[in-house]
DNA sequence: CGGATGACGGGTC
DNA sequence: AGACCCGCCATCC
């Protein structure tokens, strides 16, 4: 556990329920723009240090759900999304720009 | 102790 | 348009 990744969940604590973002702009937010891959990383350790975390919330930049084998089911990602209002098909976000949230604001 | 390994992304060709 | 390259660095084994 270090400051990047308490960082980087301190982020996605605060995405809005039926909105997602990417670990490129996690990334970008916390001025380390070439790290996106830190920030998966500590996304797959998340549930580790806060299994509570809505990680199902971020995506990557094309809104493919790249990380939904880590979760329980392989459809437990995009379950957790449609439950949130967000069309999910193949593997994909719809309306992606739509729902998209900048961690910066 | 050191090399392989990623929930990535921007750039190049 | 699409395939490929490479920086990034904490963990794993």
């Amino acid at each position: 556990m270090n400051e990047f990744y308490l960082k980087v969940y301190e982020i996605v604590r605060q995405i809005p329920k039926g909105r997602v973002t990417t670990y490129g702009a996690i990334a970008k937010c916390l001025g380390a723009t070439r790290s996106a891959r830190l920030v998966g990383y500590a996304m797959n350790l998340s549930h580790r240090y806060d299994p509570t975390l809505p990680a199902h919330r971020v995506v990557n930049r094309n809104g493919l759900l790249t990380g939904k084998h880590h979760f329980e089911t392989p459809d437990r990602m995009q379950k957790l999304l449609e439950s949130e209002g967000i069309i999910v098909k193949n593997n994909q976000i719809q309306n992606f720009e739509n729902v998209f949230w900048n961690p910066c604001q």
